[in-house]
DNA sequence: CAATTGTTTGAATCTCAGCTCAAAGAACTG
DNA sequence: CAGTTCTTTGAGCTGAGATTCAAACAATTG
């Protein structure tokens, strides 16, 4: 028996593929998903979408694991150079980048709208439940290395003041998306970062 | 010219149809909505709601809108029959009422399917946005309420709190019902909980 | 190069749900 | 009651879009 007849670049073809569907539900939003759109925007065949997900869910699916990858990736690079290092520093660099820069922010649009599935899909639940995870993480990490500073004096354990403020993020983040005017990115923010200089006890953040 | 040959009951019709389809969604999602699934539940036929409602969206709106003013009022209620009437009891009887009970809580559930439009249909962020304002209208006068008797002591401004305070409240539901195994009611109840008692420095909250 | 297997295409087909519409029914008028 | 207008129905039409599939095409093997 051989080795593979055709081998190719599937792996090459897949990220293609979920990438453009990335940006048709960017565009049109997830109802108006169409096959069509997606193989226009990946320059291929309807038929060539179908051969390599037959299953449209799983590409849905692994467009919001990239879209979670993604977003991780960027919010860990905004910590780890964050200027100065400082905690106050990195902690700014993680509110900067957890909320929307505007209404149309594409990557938060596209995150809060794959989101929605959560609901009645378990990968999608499991997804954001993750990405929910490790941004408490981050969080909790700053926390407690401002605290072990001596710079933060925190006024409840590092996990429930993280909890929260991705929780405030997140709703921030939802009327921002949402185009909610009474909820401006700059105002947002500024309350962000209020509350957490109301945590930490840190008066320059 | 007569008066009208054939008035009837428009209004309870549109009600009930408005009801119907409230319950498709909730049932099926908002992309899973089906004229025929709103008929059924109404007990009419597919004709009867196209009639009323030849443009699908209008009928959309009219259940967010729905949503929107009983969710308001029951909040309004529970803000007012609040225990004692006490500054406390009042907001405590805010944070709980703004809580979705679980991940199928059908009215919350059925309020984030419905925000999730707002992105894409100005009346439907319109409703939000004026849903958002009435929430932290809420919240203000409560925490008012409480400073002017001396039993708050409010760490900012009521508004800017108000607004925190709602925000908070929009990120743990949206996790719960979405899902979040980390996030569970009575976990997140717990947490809004310590920020209100944290913003207004009052501990028997 | 012949054989094999992987890949791609797009036209044909299937499916489902929105929409149309003519006809029947119901409440009201005078 | 006859006339008028509003309401309701549901079978068929229509269109959009998913799915199928046979044929063409490409890389690889020996």
């Amino acid at each position: 028996m051989s080795k593979v007849g055709r081998p190719r670049n599937q792996t090459a073809r897949r990220q293609a593929l979920v990438s453009a569907a990335g940006q048709a539900i960017t565009e049109r939003g997830l109802e108006g998903l169409r096959i069509k759109d997606i193989a226009d925007a990946a320059g291929v065949s309807q038929g060539s979408v179908l051969y390599y997900y037959p299953e449209l869910d799983d590409l849905v699916l692994e467009v919001h694991r990239g879209a979670v990858e993604g977003y991780l990736e960027s919010r860990q690079r905004a910590y780890e150079s964050a200027a100065a290092g400082s905690p106050a520093a990195r902690l700014r660099a993680l509110v900067d980048s957890g909320l929307p820069s505007s209404a149309e922010d594409s990557l938060h649009g596209l995150l809060y709208q794959l989101h929605r599935r959560a609901g009645r899909s378990p990968g999608h639940a499991e997804l954001m439940t993750s990405l929910f995870g490790r941004e408490v993480g981050l969080y909790a990490t700053a926390l407690e290395v401002g605290a072990a500073m001596g710079v933060f004096t925190l006024a409840a354990s590092a996990r429930d003041l993280a909890h929260g403020l991705v929780a405030l993020e997140d709703g921030y983040g939802l009327h921002i998306v949402s185009h909610n005017a009474a909820v401006r990115p700059e105002r947002a923010r500024e309350l962000l970062l209020a509350q957490a200089r109301a945590v930490t006890g840190c008066p320059d953040l």
